[in-house]
DNA sequence: CGACTCGTACGATAGCTGTCGTAGTACGGT
DNA sequence: ACCGTACTACGACAGCTATCGTACGAGTCG
């Protein structure tokens, strides 16, 4: 689970997520900058590190933050994560949540152009 | 940070500096099921990551875990991951904290053998 | 039906990283 | 002086992984 927040990409779904009021959003919500094959990749480690829920709800894929469960596996740390998060954001970044994660020094592969 | 508590081993050596009831404790003093090189490597990032700091005292190096700076950026943070690390120790492994930590199906690199 | 959108699967690529071994420095004991 | 301990530096290697592109299936709309 650690591993699946230390990136910088997931961890902004799962801030998003956390901060959608209702709980459940479609893939395609997130305006990420990467390509749509990234943003699988990036949804499939959070499912299969037990962080989100994905359930077709008829056409769309929707996407939702396993924070009972999480909560109860782990007690606190979820909230905490997020304050942090939030906290470094505000932190650094003017825009709270519109972080650019990774802006320029990139530490693998190229972000979007080619 | 979160990167940096992500890998097992790290994740060990900052529980048991936690443990610690003194705050510093020399580098030879951990266990680790690696090589000496390997144990510097990851002091290193946890140096560099901003969790632990790291003295001379005479002749061997302190390492102290830095609990009131990450408690000042990241409020509740560290306590919570150091509570859910005890939760799921205690829950897989019988000895509290003597997890092998990668077992066998280690991800990478050989561990120890050759 | 055709076109478009959403999401997935597969393969490729570059960079990171965990691990090791060897060699080196600093320091104290014999 | 010599050796042992503690730690670091550098180089090598294998595996992971974040990213991309392309191709594909499912579903919706004109």
């Amino acid at each position: 689970m650690l591993h699946a927040l230390s990136d910088p990409m997931r961890l902004r779904i799962v801030r998003e997520l956390a901060a959608g009021s209702g709980d459940e959003l479609s893939c395609s919500h997130f305006d990420l900058p990467v390509t749509k094959s990234t943003t699988t990749h990036h949804f499939r480690v959070l499912r299969e590190s037990g962080v989100i829920r994905q359930v077709y709800r008829g056409t769309a894929k929707m996407n939702g933050l396993r924070r009972d469960d999480l909560d109860a596996l782990f007690p606190g740390l979820l909230g905490a994560l997020l304050a942090a998060a939030d906290r470094q954001s505000t932190r650094l970044g003017v825009a709270g949540l519109n972080r650019p994660a990774r802006e320029g020094g990139g530490r693998t592969g190229r972000v979007r152009p080619r």
